[in-house]
DNA sequence: CTCATATTGTATGTACACAAACAATATGGT
DNA sequence: ACCATATTGTTTGTGTACATACAATATGAG
C-alpha cells in the first residue's frame, strides 16, 4: 500500500521551508526569551526604528505582515509601551507609530541577540554555503 | 535616526525563511483550493497513506507537528470523513488512523496538484539551483 | 466639484504552532 | 509485584497568518 512511488513528503520544497522556518523560530524563541519578543515583534521594532515614524499599513509592508496580523502585533507592543501612537496630521485614516524610550532601550539590547540568532540558525553551513543559500532564498521571494 | 548600520531585517535568515514559507503557503493554498486541503492536512493524508495505519503521535513526528497541532488537523480531517479511527489493541492510549475510501480518492486526485505546487514554488530557479537550494535547506533541518 | 476607486485600519472566523499542565496507560529496573 | 519514568493524547492560552467584509477617509478622472 501507500503512495511512496508517487509522492514523498520530505523532498517537497514547501515542507522543507516549513521545517526550516520551524527550526529558525525555535532558535529565535530560545534566544529572545530574555527580551520576551517574537520574530514579528522584533522585526516591527527594527523597522519602526529605521523609519523613525511609520504608519501601521506601511509597517506591515516593510515587515511582510498583512493588516490583520499587523494589528495584533502592534497591539501587543503598544500594551507593553514599547511603541507609541500619533495621529497623522495629513491623513486622518493613518496612525503613526514610533519607539518609546523603553522600546529603544529594549531594541538596542536585542540587536546583538538578533545577529547571534541568525548565526546560530546558519551554523550547519560554512560561509560560502550560507551565501549561496541566502542568495537562492532571496530569489524565491 | 534608525539602526541601519547595526541591523538590517531583509538579510536575516529567519526573515528570509519566513517570507519564503509565506510565499510557498500562498501558492499551495491557491492550488489546493479545489481540494480544500491545507499543507498540514495534505501532509497528514500522504503519511497516513504511506503507513496504512498510524498512531496520532507518530503521525505528528512524521509530519513535523507537535501533539496539540496534530490533534486539530486530525480533528478536521476526521470531521470530513477523510480518515477513520481505530483503537490499538496492544496499547489503550493509542488511536490508530487510516484513510477512508473518500480520503484515498481525494489524495490520489491531490498528488498531481502537490507536484505542480512544488514546481511552481521553485519556478524562479533552474534545475541546478533547485537542487542546490534543497540540499542546503535539508542541512538546516 | 463630484463620484468612482483606492487606501487605511478594524473586526471576525479559520487554521497552524507551540508551551505548559494534565490524565491515562505502558515500560523497565529492582 | 512495585514504583519511578516515559509515552500518548487532551486541554488551555498566546501568537502568527490570512480571507473576507466593512467603515472612514483620500485621491484622481471627468
Amino acid at each position: 500500500m501507500g503512495n511512496q512511488t508517487e509522492y514523498a513528503l520530505e523532498p517537497q520544497i514547501g515542507h522543507q521551508l516549513r521545517r526550516a522556518h520551524q527550526r529558525a523560530s525555535a532558535i529565535f524563541k530560545a534566544n529572545f526569551a530574555a527580551h520576551d519578543l517574537t520574530p514579528t515583534q522584533f522585526a516591527s521594532l527594527v523597522k519602526i526604528a529605521d523609519q523613525g515614524e511609520v504608519s501601521q499599513n506601511l509597517l506591515g509592508r516593510l515587515t511582510a505582515m498583512d493588516p490583520a496580523t499587523m494589528k495584533g502585533v502592534i497591539g501587543r507592543l503598544h500594551e507593553r509601551k514599547l511603541i507609541a501612537r500619533k495621529a497623522d496630521a495629513d491623513d486622518r485614516r493613518r496612525t503613526l507609530w514610533r519607539l518609546t524610550a523603553t522600546g529603544k532601550k529594549l531594541l538596542s539590547k536585542a540587536i546583538g541577540t538578533g545577529l547571534a540568532t541568525s548565526d546560530q540558525t546558519l551554523a550547519p553551513l560554512n560561509a560560502k554555503e550560507r551565501k549561496t543559500l541566502q542568495k537562492l532564498l532571496s530569489r524565491l521571494t
